[in-house]
DNA sequence: AGCACGCCGACT
DNA sequence: GTCGGCGTGCTC
């Protein structure tokens, strides 16, 4: 380099501003630095993560009206974090979203790396402050964590800061220093994540141990066999000791002598923590493919080779074998020498395909979800980064994984709502995953039994390619579909009954053939709500104004929303009456009544509630496998990926329950949960049946999944999309407004609606819909409002929203809340 | 986000 | 008059 000056740096820093910052470091420093890689920054008086986005020899144009560009307090990787060319990836998902780029990449990265400057609270040994009389004063009652730093002598970094943020306990903080009653030390929140790693020893001469064995002792000839041959079985890599110290208790003490002598040595080794918990059932690789198979196949597998961006939308009915075209697809891409991305719904839902692809390619399997502890979860992501492994099965998330050169990336289930991250960066992995594919020249495969009605529709006008699959493997029947009305189904007071005389007999009769079934409920908890019986009132959450649920299991009301909880033991809120009960169901209840039912059946429930923990969720599904249970109960979770060959029977208690949801996707929603939890029924030898509970048995809906018409289904829904411009006939961007006052919430929502209004009369291209109250009008003390823009695509709806945002900050946006949700899924 | 700066009410 | 509350704007 001719010139010494110091190397600019382009730097997301991890807080929410949205754009990047230029930094610079020395040149000696820079020497080795790869974007990719944390730095500490200083950043308005602390320090905070920042991303290595780019370096720059001399000071980029855009930062030349800054004061002083600061240099970079320290590099925290040697090695970066994720590969150069997601960078785009993440600058375009920033633009796209509207999030601040520091928080995008924060959030694809494994929680847990993130660094900033704290401080922590140590009282002096010397010098100590009249504690015990300053507790029992006016002060001491003003600050309650005087109590904590009595007894420890200090405080935790995070009731450090807690004092530091309120000006009083940071002035009183301050003038305890000054009387040397307490030093204030700055440092860094340590980072949680770390590798693991474990001492391993290796021979230093491997080939020739017996001419060294005369001279040792018995026990440290032992040892230096039972390595030689630990190594040379695993292929001439060096031993974990403990693993031999397992193995030969002897070798603690041998390996020490055999070091000194010279004959082995230590080394540290990255070790990665085993996120499969219990492994995953083998699946064979069938010996031939169906027709439509192969088809699938001869279409995909050139499109991989060709290494060019192309998508696929693989229309597969339940139980048709597309893991099998996403397995050969991804065989085809490690030939390239590519690597794979495979992205599922849940965590819960990784089991099945997880199991086949572990059955497949061993080891090259990396898991990515949140099931996995913060440790777990960075092993996978450095496995992934060193390309170690090769193909990635992950929730939504690992749509960012650090793959540096992917071939082919599938979405299974790729209508399912789980890939649309509903809190923060509300992203959807099924559309990243496209635009990603786009940057980096790789092949998807959306597939689906039930897709969504856009991905569809681009399939048919050429978009995608439309690969469909028809008929099941060995040209087993779907299975037999009845309606039953539950107007119809009444018991003697004129309540509303859970299980129909139908569904009720096809379960006795299951239960007499010694075969499995299945209820579904889209519901959680014990029953809806609680009801006073003299007012008629429901008893409702104070935060979010939405009904409590009722978990008999604790004893106690539940809000889903904000996690508001109350006792069971209540009286009526309204009019104190006792005289109240559960109405609505659950599969709380709904297991309890059908144990009355059938007294003689096993029954087995699955749920969010009895989901929280993976192990539980697979032990439960091996005693389903094994035939100990006889009824399977539960809510999404059991309606899609398992394969239960003794599973002839499905019973879906409230199919319209998701009917009446303020949203334009529900019809399409309740076919497809439909004809999922419809899928479950005999995907073996034996015929399988359904029966479907509903208050709506004339609804096209229902009836189309009766008769397994999705064609029919897309025709309808896509018919009256375009009646009113809905998506994919349009874009949509929703807004919306929270703040503690009402008032100033819902004036906020209407001015701006009206401005937007203005703003539209010169751009005729948007349109403005609402303000309306959220669905969830109060959530955690806040109140809610929001309104959509709907235009001909994102760019006019980005630019549109930009201007209006800067209008109404103009304006004054005041104690308000704007979050902006670009093609929102849920309207709650 | 979280820090500095700046503007108003309640105290010495 | 100052102290301390919080609201606004900027961070390289």
């Amino acid at each position: 380099l001719t010139n010494a000056g110091p190397i600019y740096l382009e730097v997301a820093v991890a807080v929410p501003l949205d754009h990047t910052l230029i930094y610079s470091i020395a040149v000696d420093k820079a020497v080795g630095l790869t974007p990719g890689v944390r730095l500490l920054v200083p950043l308005a008086g602390r320090f905070v993560t920042g991303y290595l986005l780019a370096l720059c020899g001399e000071l980029p144009p855009e930062a030349a009206s800054v004061r002083t560009i600061k240099p970079v307090a320290d590099v925290l990787d040697a090695f970066p974090l994720f590969p150069e060319n997601l960078i785009p990836v993440f600058r375009w998902v920033a633009q796209y979203y509207q999030h601040p780029i520091g928080e995008v990449i924060r959030m694809a990265l494994p929680a847990g790396l993130t660094v900033k400057s704290g401080r922590r609270i140590i009282l002096s040994k010397a010098g100590r402050p009249p504690l015990a009389e300053i507790l029992a004063s006016e002060t001491g009652k003003a600050f309650p964590w005087l109590q904590v730093l009595l007894e420890k002598n200090m405080l935790t970094a995070a009731a450090t800061s807690r004092v530091w943020r309120s000006q009083k306990g940071r002035r009183l903080l301050e003038q305890w220093r000054q009387n040397g009653w307490l030093t204030i030390k700055e440092e860094l929140s340590a980072a949680t994540v770390k590798a693991r790693t474990e001492i391993c020893v290796a021979a230093s001469h491997l080939d020739c141990v017996d001419e060294f064995c005369d001279e040792l002792k018995p026990s440290e000839q032992k040892t230096l066999r039972l390595l030689s041959r630990l190594s040379i079985a695993g292929g001439g890599s060096s031993i974990p000791r403990k693993d031999l110290i397992k193995a030969y208790a002897g070798a603690r003490k041998a390996l020490k002598n055999l070091e000194k002598k010279r004959l082995i040595f230590f080394e540290e080794r990255q070790v990665y923590r085993d996120p499969f918990g219990e492994r995953p059932p083998f699946f064979a690789q069938p010996e031939r493919l169906t027709a439509e198979q192969e088809d699938a196949v001869k279409q995909v597998n050139p499109a991989i080779s060709r290494k060019k961006f192309s998508t696929f939308l693989l229309h597969g009915v339940t139980g048709s074998g597309k893991t099998e075209v996403y397995l050969r697809a991804a065989a085809t891409t490690l030939e390239q020498s590519r690597s794979v991305l495979v992205l599922v719904p849940e965590i819960a839902l990784a089991t099945q395909l997880e199991g086949h692809f572990v059955s497949r390619f061993g080891d090259r399997v990396a898991l990515l979800h949140s099931g996995l502890s913060a440790g777990e979860h960075y092993d996978q992501w450095m496995r992934i980064m060193t390309g170690e492994a090769s193909i990635v099965i992950g929730a939504r998330s690992a749509v960012f994984a650090p793959l540096r050169d992917p071939g082919l990336i599938v979405v299974d289930e790729e209508h399912e709502g789980a890939y649309k991250q509903e809190e923060g960066l509300r992203y959807q992995a099924r559309d990243l995953a496209i635009l990603r594919a786009s940057r980096q020249n790789a092949t998807v495969i959306l597939g689906s039994a039930t897709p969504s009605v856009t991905s569809y529709f681009h399939a048919i006008n050429g978009k995608y390619q439309l690969l469909t699959i028809g008929r099941r493997i060995n040209e087993r029947p779907l299975p037999t579909v009845s309606v039953v009305d539950l107007r119809k189904n009444k018991n003697a007071d004129g309540a509303p009954v859970l299980f129909s005389n139908e569904l009720l007999a096809a379960l006795n009769e299951n239960l007499d053939r010694g075969e499995q079934s299945l209820i579904f409920l889209n519901r959680r908890g014990y029953a809806d709500f609680m009801l006073c019986r003299d007012c008629g009132q429901t008893v409702q959450c104070r935060n979010c104004q939405i009904s409590l649920t009722l978990h008999k299991d604790r004893g106690a009301l539940l809000c889903h929303y904000c996690g508001y909880t109350l006792s069971s033991a209540v009286l009526c809120p309204h009019c104190r009456s006792s005289n109240i009960g559960a109405i609505g169901f659950g599969t709380e209840r709904l297991e309890a009544e059908l144990g009355e039912l059938l007294p003689q059946a096993r029954i087995a429930r699955l749920d969010r509630d009895t989901c929280v923990k993976r192990k539980h969720y697979l032990a439960v599904l091996n005693k389903v496998r094994q035939r100990r249970v006889d009824i399977l109960l539960g809510t999404q979770m059991i309606t899609k990926g398992h394969h239960f060959p003794h599973m002839t029977l499905v019973g879906i208690v409230w199919a319209d329950a998701g009917l009446g949801l303020p949203d334009f996707r529900a019809g399409e929603r309740t076919f497809q949960l439909i004809a999922q939890v419809a899928g479950r029924a005999g995907r073996e030898t034996l015929p399988g049946r359904v029966i479907i509970q509903t208050y709506h048995p004339d609804h096209y809906c229902i009836d189309l999944a009766r008769t397994h018409d999705y064609k029919n289904l897309f025709e309808k829904e896509i018919q009256s999309r375009r009646e009113v411009a809905f998506p994919p006939f349009s874009r949509l961007i929703n807004i919306r407004l929270e703040g503690e006052d009402p008032d100033k919430v819902r004036n906020l929502a209407h001015g701006m609606t009206t401005l937007a209004g203005k703003l539209c009369r010169t751009r005729r291209t948007v349109d403005v819909l609402g303000p309306a109250p959220a669905p969830l009008a109060k959530l955690r003390g806040r109140y809610r409002w929001q309104f959509l823009l709907k235009g001909p695509d994102v760019e006019t709806l980005h630019a549109f929203c930009n201007r209006l945002l800067s209008k109404a900050r103009q304006t004054g946006i005041k104690a308000v809340r704007i979050s902006v949700d670009v093609d929102p899924e849920h309207m709650m």
